[in-house]
RNA sequence: GGAAAGGUGGCCGAGUGGUUUAAGGCGGCGGUCUUGAAAACCGCUGUGGGGCUCUGUCCUCACCGUGAGUUCGAAUCUCACCCUUUCCGCCA
């Protein structure tokens, strides 16, 4: 959510930054018209209102009966007048409050001005440690169904397209890759949060998912319940509502979550693999720090990312995302590219956004800088730390051998619990 | 799912229609006293919106779980919903 006084003193820069997201600036207009509406209708209201509260003090005080009754009559005349007032009040709150939570965040000056993802800019690229293979590369789809560790058959069996099931290491190899990435978080100074995955309306509102994106969300028909899109909306909320002392911050969070989205807006693409699924699972980083140092710790954020890819001795690289790529609540992102010599591609794993006040306005987040002060919004930020299948997905085709099985990266293996994977459930012996 | 009790400021807690501008206490902050501290005493104490002779020890409105309603006037009365606690049932 956007400062409605900033939108008041400085509507043009709000209109430009709408234009460079590729967005129309029309609402702006509106709601400088609503919102100055909305301000003279208060003050008549209130005027009013301070007239009924003094006259009804004094009509408990009067001995006269006919003084009374007029008074009585003529306040309950004021009274139809409030009312009415705040029914016309009502409505322009509900369409100023609609358009306002509308409107995107404002991009960062540093994030590059472009229509859509061709204008990302790569930071740079990390080459990893591994040896380059000398046999051409196979799919991770290959790999897993040839080591029977996926199995997408029956995933579609039990809930159609874009579903699958792991089995034996494969699963291993996920659940080692959460416990190992949740492990590094607690070493790099976040603490770790264990979440609802269902959610009510406001905790998506505040998260800046709700009302925009709700098509992309998977919702109980009978209750107030969503299931998460990604564990950033739970932890948003963890302190909606809230004043933090200063001391308290920054505050960092880990939090592993699966997420549920519909992928309605990628219908048709990446249907093969790990990819893109309806349910995927995820370590998340989250952040609530002072407006002046939400910088610093997304260049931590960033860096706490790539030390996974690094120390999976993977290559990838950092993108800066134009304005017309920017998320809804961002006001910069950087975006972390996983090399998958299978498929060809680099595959996004992380996203790193810092999104300013924007979501602590809609969740209400604020800290006192000293006791006294005035309370002030806190600065949010959140990142991947990872994305699950496209690590695997990354992990198989990167550590792929010629006779087929899969070499476990050397950090993963007191968590996996095996050095190579031949088959789904070879030399199934428990780690120690 | 059934029954009962309850939800008031940072915390505890009073308040069943009008000097309540939410009593009192605890905590916190400031001060007096003291060599210093404690005690005692005095003062202060939230959030949001709006206005202005516009940044002020200023004025005003709203906020007692949430939302509607009754009334000249609601923390207080009515209705619905949410949550908490306890008991019963069910259950990993």
């Amino acid at each position: 959510m956007l400062d409605i006084n900033l939108i008041r003193k400085d509507p043009d820069r709000v209109r430009q930054a709408l234009i460079n997201r590729g967005t129309d600036p029309g609402p702006v207009d509106e709601i400088l018209a609503l919102d100055a509406q909305r301000r003279a209708i208060i003050v008549r209201a209130e005027q009013l209102r301070a007239l009924r509260n003094t006259v009804s003090k004094q009509i408990g005080q009067m001995r006269d009966e006919a003084e009374r009754e007029a008074k009585k009559a003529e306040m309950r005349r004021v009274g139809d007048e409030i009312a009415a007032l705040e029914d016309e009040l009502g409505q322009v709150e509900a369409k100023l409050d609609e358009l306002t939570a509308g409107l995107p965040n404002l991009p960062d000056p540093r994030v590059p001005i472009g229509p859509d993802e061709t204008h990302n800019v790569i930071v740079r690229v990390h080459e990893g440690s591994l040896p380059k293979p000398d046999f051409p590369p196979k799919p991770h789809w290959e790999i897993g169904e040839a080591l029977g560790i996926i199995d997408f058959e029956r995933g579609v069996k039990l809930s159609g397209s874009r579903f699958y099931v792991l089995n034996g290491w494969g699963a291993r190899l996920q659940r080692g890759l959460i416990a190992w990435m949740l492990d590094l978080r607690l070493q790099q100074g976040y603490e770790e949060r264990y979440l609802p995955f269902m959610v009510k309306s406001q905790t998506l509102f505040a998260a800046g998912q709700l009302p925009k994106f709700r098509d992309n969300l998977y919702h109980d028909a009978e209750e107030d319940f969503w299931m998460v899109p990604t564990a950033e909306v739970p932890l948003t909320n963890l302190h909606g509502g809230e004043i933090l002392s200063a001391e308290e911050l920054p505050k960092l969070y880990a939090a592993y979550t699966p997420c549920f989205r519909r992928e309605k807006m990628s219908a048709g693409k990446d249907v093969r693999g790990l990819k893109r699924g309806h349910q995927f699972d995820k370590v998340e980083m989250y952040a609530f720090t002072k407006p002046e140092e939400s910088d610093h710790y997304l260049e931590k954020m960033l860096a706490d990312a790539e030390e996974t890819l690094k120390a999976l001795g993977l290559t990838y690289r950092v993108k800066l995302l134009c304005t017309g790529d920017l998320g809804f609540a961002a006001c910069i992102t950087y975006d972390l590219e996983v090399w998958a010599p299978g498929v060809g591609e680099w595959l996004e794993v992380s996203s790193v956004s810092n999104t300013g006040d924007f979501q602590a306005r809609r969740a209400n987040i604020k800290f006192r800088r000293e006791r006294g002060a005035k309370p002030e919004f806190v600065h949010t930020l959140n990142g991947s730390g990872l994305a699950l299948p496209r690590t695997m997905i990354a992990v198989l085709e990167n550590y792929q051998q010629p006779d087929g099985s899969v070499i476990v990266p050397e950090v993963l293996r007191p968590y996996v619990g095996v050095e190579v994977i031949r088959s789904p459930n070879s030399q199934l012996i428990p780690p120690h």
